[in-house]
RNA sequence: GCCCCGGUAGUGUAGACCGGCCCAGCAUCUAGGGUUUUCGACCCUAUGACCCGGGUUCGAAUCCCGGCCGGGGCACCA
């Protein structure tokens, strides 16, 4: 089997189901599986980025995906040569020196065959030999398929299959000035490579029809056919071109920013990648287009990493309250690293009491829905009655939980002043968050995927005197 | 305009090829409840679907026809 992406960006998590569904296959079966870079010139619209030669091998990389070759199609253009003067010769094709446009509206739409059709076969490589070394300019002459004038379907009449582009090209640079299309290329390829099944997406069908019609007048064998669905996100918007823009104007951070939704980005977020195996398997393989929710990605990843994540005490934007008459045997809070695993230890935090009070940052969003006298709890701490709003100030209550639980009050994370560290979140938007967390948190490994309590799973990037996270869900 | 494909709960999927075991299974979402020193995890409960109309048949989500709705193709893009 084979992965045909374009390079013009890294994987992102659209992709992700038509490499992990090649991959499922490969594996089921014990298959071979072949990195196709295809990378022919493209358009104006299309432009391959070099980048991507590398940034999709190691989006491959984090979803598991074993290849076993890498070929690239700029390094296969003679051959693809080779066999357009072959049907040249066969009078399967030939060089149609129509303006595309008039050829379009006059003959494709009318189904009526231009005059080019019916040149001789020495005219037919006399053409070909004047596209190859340049006495053509661009889109002057282009080499069509004879898939059939009188086909009941347009999109199937006589397609281009080469054409001429003189735009440089970032592996083979200005060698060659005729370069194939996709479905022509892939008619030979998939035959030349040894292709035994093709997974690809609906919007290739007629691409498909159009190789069954090379391999029919080579009497080459089959490769099986299967096509699924477009997949939307409901929660993500999927645009290369535009992450691709962004990226270059710097209003992206680089093409691990959330907003690419690129493997690279959700890899930063800490997304196990056997998470997104999961839910990309379980849309099967129909036809049917379908519009699913990050959300299923995301519950996938807490099933598979809430046990491994330590919990962690951060504070976006905190208010810092005065906490007053902490006695002095309460300097330092035991927190459970694990709720459900207790054999995991607890985080000593310490509070930081000069006479008698200390200085805690509470979130703004919690302090705002707490009026005088509230009763609440600094979760694994102890409990709290707002004494004053401004300047906050709070007062110690009691240390049983069992206190605030007989109000049913809230019990809320927080952080001390004392050895707090700053963090920056990454949010999905792209926007940061910037807080706090607990001091704790500086002795964390850059990478853990972390949980901050009652604000979701991210995971840390970068651990130094100011940390930097990306939020990854709730 | 021409051609192709699809239509099971909010979402996704199983069942459809080989009609009965399907008054339709599962997951997720949503809403309740339990548990928990997190708005996480875990447990329980609830709501909720075979696009419509004919036909074949003892019997149709499954087969046939028509309609409706949706998607895609008709590029010298991939």
């Amino acid at each position: 089997m084979r992965l045909a992406p374009f390079p013009s960006g890294p994987l992102h998590v659209g992709n992700a189901r038509m490499v992990i569904l090649n991959d499922y296959y490969v594996k089921r079966y014990k298959g071979e599986l072949i990195l196709v870079f295809d990378d022919t010139i493209g358009s104006s619209e299309k432009i391959v980025e070099t980048e991507a030669f590398d940034l999709i091998p190691d989006g491959l990389k984090y979803l598991g995906v074993e290849w076993h070759k890498t070929v690239y199609k700029s390094d296969r253009l003679d051959l693809f040569y080779k066999y357009a003067v072959d049907l040249i010769k066969r009078k399967e094709a030939y060089v149609c020196d129509c303006d595309a446009k008039v050829w379009r509206k006059e003959h494709k739409i009318k189904g009526i065959p231009c005059a080019c059709r019916f040149l001789s076969v020495e005219e037919n490589l006399a053409r070909w030999e004047k596209m190859l070394d340049g006495t053509y300019p661009e889109r002057a002459a282009a080499v069509r398929l004879k898939t059939g004038m009188d086909n009941p379907d347009p999109a199937m009449r006589d397609h281009v299959i080469l054409r001429i582009s003189e735009t440089e090209h970032p592996r083979v640079g200005t060698k060659y000035r005729v370069w194939p299309l996709l479905e022509y290329s892939w008619g030979i390829d998939d035959h030349e490579l040894g292709i035994s099944h093709i997974i690809r997406g609906k919007d290739l069908v007629k691409e498909g029809k159009i190789e069954q019609h090379i391999w029919n007048i080579y009497g080459w064998q089959h490769p099986e056919l299967l096509y699924y669905g477009r997949l939307k996100f409901q929660d993500a918007t999927l645009s290369k071109s535009k992450s691709s823009k962004e990226v270059r104007e710097g209003i992206y951070t680089g093409w691990e920013d959330p907003r690419t939704w690129s493997l690279q980005s959700l890899e930063r977020r800490g997304i196990d990648p056997r998470a997104i195996r999961k839910v990309m398997l379980d849309l099967g393989l129909s036809l049917v287009d379908i519009s699913i929710s990050m959300k299923s990605v995301y519950s996938e990843n807490r099933k598979l990493r809430d046990a491994e994540a330590p919990r962690v005490f951060f504070v976006e934007d905190p208010i810092w309250a005065k906490a007053e008459q902490i006695p002095s045997n309460l300097s330092v809070a035991d927190v459970p690293v694990h709720p459900d695993f207790p054999e995991q230890g607890v985080r000593r935090i310490a509070i930081g009491i000069t006479n008698g009070s200390a200085v805690i940052g509470l979130s703004q969003d919690d302090l705002g829905q707490m009026k005088k006298d509230t009763l609440f709890r600094l979760k694994d701490f102890a409990n709290f009655t707002l004494e004053k709003a401004k300047p906050p100030t709070i007062k110690m209550h009691s240390k049983d939980v069992e206190e605030v639980r007989k109000i049913n009050g809230p019990i809320i994370h927080w952080i001390p002043r004392l050895n707090s560290v700053p963090v920056e979140l990454t949010l999905i938007d792209g926007s940061i968050a910037h807080g706090f967390g607990e001091p704790g948190i500086k002795d964390l490994a850059s990478g853990t995927f972390v949980q901050f309590e009652r604000v979701g799973f991210a995971r840390l990037n970068e651990v130094g005197a100011t940390i930097r996270a990306a939020f990854a869900h709730k």
